[in-house]
DNA sequence: GTTGATTGGGCTAGTGTTAGACCATTGAGG
DNA sequence: CCTCAATGGTCTAACACTAGCCCAATCAAC
């Protein structure tokens, strides 16, 4: 066989073209404004800004978000016109955060799930199992300095005392600093995309006692095995985790 | 304690701001002239289009990548003239990818590594380890039919046959099949993310046969716990893998 | 009150990007 | 030799986006 690829077999091309739309896949998923707007409302959604909190000042955010001044400010319009964001000119002035989360109803979540499609759920399901497996695993496999270890308990802690109106923000936060203590910005850039792609699922599920139970225990599990140092046991216990709530959205859709 | 906010400590507040620059990160990595010349730079060094192929046609092309041809042309104008590709019209022209990787040497590696900073190395090593391991974890996980397990073991096949100028990109292949496989194209495009983040670095180190015969050896064993069906073997399997490359990376630097 | 610093609001000139049409070249097939 | 389909090459008008500047509003500090 002179010729390596004269011994293509169906599954190679199939797979070769697979690898040609992955690699070449858009380089935008959508103009500066349409991105900015989808962006500040991951911010929101995730409570990265908590409500009555504000965002940071236009000319500094249109830097960090590396758009010009005037795409931001057509984007935070958007945003105030749909009822998320409350502008105030002045000092001591900004964009607050008046958009608090719904109280969840099983008939939203038809919806949701409809909106985004069967493919794309399964798809986001499993592109956030992989990374927060990966991620839990790495950080147990990592030596671990005294305040890491502090803060991973910190969000347990907070996650434990939380209220129900707070439960969703700090569930995100306890997630997402596992993957920013790994110290890999792509890594916890990776997470953060993961979880807002779920998040208006999660949103619409409703929480009640068994799960929180369960959820507060899955979350003990993952925190002891990356303190104790077992990346295997991290990995388990995250899966378990993720797993449950894949189980209770199957759950509440059939 | 009325307010939760009011007990935040000094690792809270850190961990805030974490989180504000991982989610408000900019929406834009450079316009999109740069971004589409990264993009077919990736196709290309990572040999997904191999020397002689043909990148699709224009009109095709930028459907695909989602910008306007005149983008498009500008950026393959650009990777003609650093002698990547050779463009020819007429039927059956096209953009012919010219570019054979480099036969590496160790005198490379401090100037690659010079140019993408140790931070962003980390980042990087980092990244990878986690959405490999996860992605490996995951195929592992679930129900494989008969063509999938035939893609793989066609791809370790493959590998094992390589010539050494078709290894990096049969082993890229390889690698990337596992992530494509999981049937998630999010979770595709971060390997091939994470991959191309560190092909660079991969081109510049000496192929030795003894890291070759460790690299087979892993692979098989990478195969055989997915095949098998071992979540938790899979992920040790691929993390031994990339903490050899890693290692070896520590070495040839130190 | 007055001031001053900080913030959003708005404008303009210039550049980047797009969609679409049309031209030029090539080579297989009749 | 001619034809024709597929491909790169080129142009234009419209739209998106940017950088930079100045204005207007607000409110703590004096």
């Amino acid at each position: 066989m002179p010729d390596d690829r004269a011994g293509d077999t169906p599954e190679d091309t199939l797979d070769d073209a697979a690898r040609l739309m992955t690699v070449l896949r858009p380089v935008r998923a959508g103009n500066a404004f349409e991105e900015t707007v989808e962006r500040l409302l991951q911010a929101i959604k995730l409570g990265v800004v908590a409500p009555g909190e504000k965002l940071p000042a236009e000319r500094e955010l249109a830097v960090q978000l590396g758009i010009s001044r005037v795409t931001l400010r057509e984007a935070i319009r958007a945003l105030q016109e749909a009822g998320y964001l409350d502008v105030r000119r002045g000092r001591y002035g900004g964009a607050f955060v008046t958009y608090v989360p719904p109280r969840p109803g099983t008939g939203d979540l038809r919806r949701v799930v409809a909106d985004m499609g069967t493919a794309d759920l399964n798809d986001a399901l499993t592109f956030r199992m992989a990374v927060e497996c990966g991620a839990a695993a790495v950080l147990a496999a990592s030596e671990l300095t005294d305040e890491q270890r502090a803060v991973l308990r910190r969000r347990l802690a907070d996650l434990d005392e939380a209220r129900v109106e707070d439960y969703r923000r700090l569930d995100t936060a306890f997630h997402l600093s596992i993957a920013e203590l790994t110290g890999s910005a792509l890594l916890a850039a990776a997470c953060a995309d993961a979880r807002l792609r779920v998040s208006d699922l999660l949103n619409a599920i409703p929480m009640l006692q068994v799960n929180l139970e369960h959820a507060a225990s899955q979350h003990q599990a993952i925190v002891a095995a990356i303190l104790t140092g077992d990346p295997e046991a991290a990995r388990r216990a995250v899966a378990e985790h993720l797993e449950g709530t894949a189980a209770l959205l199957r759950a509440f859709l059939s």
